[in-house]
DNA sequence: AATGAATGAGGCTTCATTCAT
DNA sequence: TATGAATGAAGCCTCATTCAT
């Protein structure tokens, strides 16, 4: 066919490519297996990203686009810190278990070592949520709705660590074995998960309710 | 006969590897770059690694020995849960500043979706030091030196994510930069961190000296 | 597309693969070598056979194929048996001088030990022509047209071996000169032969013309 | 050690040699498993030989001796064509059955396309056994022991074929299933393939006795 | 003189990329 | 413009050969 791709087929190029990279990783990830599982050539994929590496980044971008598009949701004005923290902690689980292959691109992100593009993008990203949760923090400190000495970065980033691995925890092959020796597999884990470290970040922070 | 490769040498090889390892992925990294860079032939590392994933997996569990060898240091009998906390984190900065391949590799391994032999290995480990956090959890609730709603097995898992972003945070270039983004790069950084984690720890955990 | 590899260029690759595979044998013989003799890329034969061995394989096919599609025109249907053998050493001649490589290639699984998935092949036309042939010589022997103190079996066996060492002789530099040894380099050589393996052949069978 | 070694270690190396050529394949075959197999190091192969070619075409050279050795005791003078051939059929019986790896080495001789030194030294070989063989039938034939329209040296060649074609059913695998299949696999196979074998032969040749 | 570990050229194979259709 | 077969560079691995001891 002469027919240009549909906005669905790109669609479903980066559907696919994300899949087969994050089952297999960038390297044994094959442009031909993507073009096939994907319903169109290979040489179309060059017509659209000039190598394979670009075709990853798309791919990462993307994945890191659904991710914040996730966050953003959660973090709507005027909710208290402790509204947020459960809000970031479910939707963590809900996009980890739904979207498994897009998490672990964000993963394969922190792997690479070099920096391109994408990194540059994760890293913008990354200095928003800083920020967002660091406001959140200074703004809870000043309120005295939170302890009087945390420093708000310093909290952010053991918050925003404690959701990265929640994330992996859900999507990545050994995380989730990891999870499973920690805490067992049973229908209610999850949901004791979210009350534990409710429980755990509520003390941690010192929150008092108003 | 020509002089047999050294102590010396071996380990060049296995550290040399474990930095092209760890810096371009068991994929991308080639026997011939890590020979050269060991100052071998390539043959000789075939007398004495089967293959490149023998050789990968030398590597591993040389830095993963290595990097246990730390944690046992820490969790020496009779410490109190936050003499524990305070040591293992002190040793995640310490370890990961020291040596960052050696927790790339780590890091690497996580990504592997297949779960080989190797992950086998990691997952040894993983649960090791799940029963040893559990278990300091444990006795610790037994005691009634830490708050008594917690579930030990949630807990440890929530403080082994923590360290493990530390250590990922002190070694490997992404988790560095967002370090650097939430917590800044000042000289007193680091001992900040300490404290602020101890702080938090110590309240999210509940813990009340005796 | 590219154009697709034409009939051609297939039948030029197993051409030329047997070419190499026969002087060479099948370890010496290299795909580059194949590849360049073709005119065609390394790749592209990868494309059209899974290795190396398989494409041994489909070249040891061809040849056999070859070889016994010839065979099957010399022992038509109600041919006497020295109709028949005359004609099977006719063939043997012709067959072997005009494609050398092919016979070559029957001769190189006879040395091949270990009698993998070819030879199985290989073996399958043995049995085939051990049953015609000594299918002729238990019909004479029935019809009183040979001796009757031969084993049909044992008198195909060597009747076999002749046309064998002719084939041999014929298409492999060795057994060449030995011919030559033997039986000198005249023009008329080849046709005395005949003639003399014909009078051998009738003699020690006790063939009698009814 | 420092000693020099001994024939008796010259032997091994070549009996081991020509059983690992044999087995596997002048290709597959390595030095050091044939200097593992003779008890003897790597090095001190190549003190001896050349390189793998120079030992390979010893132990043809060897194997091509021992064959010989072998066929002179039976062409020993006055002896009758009847007497001879049968002589010349129970050793290729026993030679090949008790030295299967020699004769295979033989096979291998005429593989060699390019006719190194070897294939010089097998083709005198050659020389001297068509001599041998072409005279017993001109003696014969002027005696008039034999039919009058033969041609000796065509005839020594058919009956060489048939010789070397013995040879070569009861040591390499492949001749040897082939055997098999046209004669069966009973006890007194063999015994019935020489008398077989004598009853054409003398028929074929015409012998008459005196 | 023998040893046997180290060397490194060379073959097989894969797959990102190209390009004729 | 899309196709998908052909290309060929590059990596893994083996093993003949070398050479320091």
């Amino acid at each position: 066919m002469l027919k240009k791709l549909t906005q669905e087929q790109l669609d479903q190029i980066l559907e696919r490519a994300t899949e087969e990279f994050s089952a297999k990783g960038p390297e044994r990830a094959t442009i031909m297996n993507i073009a096939r599982a994907s319903g169109v050539s290979v040489g179309v994929i060059y017509k659209y990203y000039a190598d394979k590496e670009a075709l990853f980044q798309a791919c990462l971008t993307r994945s890191l686009g659904m991710l914040t598009d996730c966050l953003e949701e959660a973090t709507k004005e005027g909710a208290s810190l402790e509204e947020v923290a459960e809000a970031l902690i479910r939707i963590a689980q809900f996009f980890a278990k739904e979207h498994p292959a897009h998490i672990r691109m964000y993963h394969a992100i922190t792997m690479d070592a070099e920096g391109g593009s994408v990194s540059e993008y994760a890293r913008k990203i990354e200095a928003v949520s800083a920020q967002l949760y660091t406001n959140c923090f200074s703004k809870a400190k000043a309120e005295g709705s939170v302890r009087q000495d945390i420093e708000p970065g310093v909290f952010a980033f053991f918050f925003d660590n404690l959701l990265m691995m929640l994330h992996f925890s859900y999507s990545c092959e050994y995380y989730r074995e990891r999870l499973s020796i920690f805490c067992g597999e049973d229908e209610e884990r999850d949901e004791r998960i979210v009350q534990q470290l409710l429980l755990f970040l509520k003390a941690g922070f010192g929150i008092t309710k108003a």
